[in-house]
DNA sequence: GCCCAGGTATAAA
DNA sequence: TTTATACATGGG
């Protein structure tokens, strides 16, 4: 029995404008409002008061684990500031849900989990996600572990029918696969310049921008992404006219997040923008 | 039945 | 090079 970590002090923090937003798809909101998940193989549940973040379930050598997944060492007030002044919907944007944090999540992850978002919706990813756990990652205490690459890519798109993935499923494979060999090197998506990241998670089959730039922000902490779906498209088109993702800075990836949350909550805001479309 | 969902591969223009 | 369509599955 492993005993609670807390950390103090922790700010510009939500746990549903964070966990439940659509980065990850790990996580589920429990009736006393905390949130139970899963990350580096460890299930766990968080719990948020005041400034106090508990982790249930966590050893306290896991302390900078988790200080790094919730991005503390980030000062999200002052990026708030400062792309504020951006724009004035960006600085309403970003008071409408001030508690959003950009997870760092593990690459495979995100590669994966996003892969399966394509054309889906939230709630049936979380369930495919789940299934794939539950089928091929290692038991743990509480859950079971994200598969790793190696063991997915022993398998066949058919093994992957009880995920009711469907077209999906082969391009699981192929990521599993591309990884597992060698073929894209995830970690060198850190650090490569942003066009470069883009092409080497591009050549794994189902990968295209949208997933590649999900899988850099939320898996890798390239936080100058700007993934571009088709809310962001509607989003850019009504509330910023004029202005391209490369206008929104070295934190773009939080400026999008905000942007998301906020479209997907003012449906209203873009009913006109959705007959031009058609 | 029809439409849509944090898109992309593929074929056709 | 740009544009149109199919794709598996499930909920509204």
């Amino acid at each position: 029995m492993t005993h609670s970590l807390i950390i103090s002090n922790v700010t510009d923090l939500d746990l549903a404008q964070t966990l439940d937003c659509g980065q990850s798809f790990r996580w589920t909101r429990q009736p006393d409002g905390s949130f139970s998940g899963v990350a580096f193989g460890k299930s766990v549940n968080v719990s948020l008061d005041g400034g106090r973040l508990t982790i249930h379930n966590a050893p306290k050598e896991d302390e900078a684990l988790w200080h790094d997944y919730f991005d503390l060492g980030l000062d999200y007030g002052m990026v708030r500031r400062q792309i504020s002044g951006l724009h004035p919907v960006l600085k309403e944007a970003a008071q409408y849900a001030p508690g959003i944090r950009i997870l760092r999540q593990e690459p495979y992850e995100a590669l994966c989990t996003f892969i399966i978002s394509q054309n889906n919706n939230i709630k049936r990813i979380k369930g495919i996600v789940s299934r794939l756990c539950e089928h091929f990652g290692e038991p743990i205490d509480g859950g079971y572990a994200f598969p790793t690459a190696e063991r997915m890519a022993a398998l066949t798109p058919e093994d992957l029918a009880p995920l009711r993935a469907g077209f999906r499923a082969r391009y699981l494979v192929d990521a599993a696969q591309k990884v597992a060999s060698g073929e894209v090197v995830l970690e060198n998506c850190r650090r490569l310049p942003y066009e470069e990241a883009q092409k080497e998670l591009m050549k794994i089959t189902g990968v295209g921008v949208k997933v590649a730039d999900c899988t850099l922000l939320f898996g890798l902490h390239r936080i100058e992404a700007f993934p571009v779906d088709v809310w962001m498209k509607r989003a850019l088109a009504t509330l910023f006219p004029g202005m391209s993702p490369a206008d929104f800075g070295e934190y773009a990836g939080i400026a999008q997040q905000y942007i998301f949350h906020y479209s997907r909550m003012h449906p209203e805001l873009f009913a006109e923008n959705k007959k031009l479309e058609k």
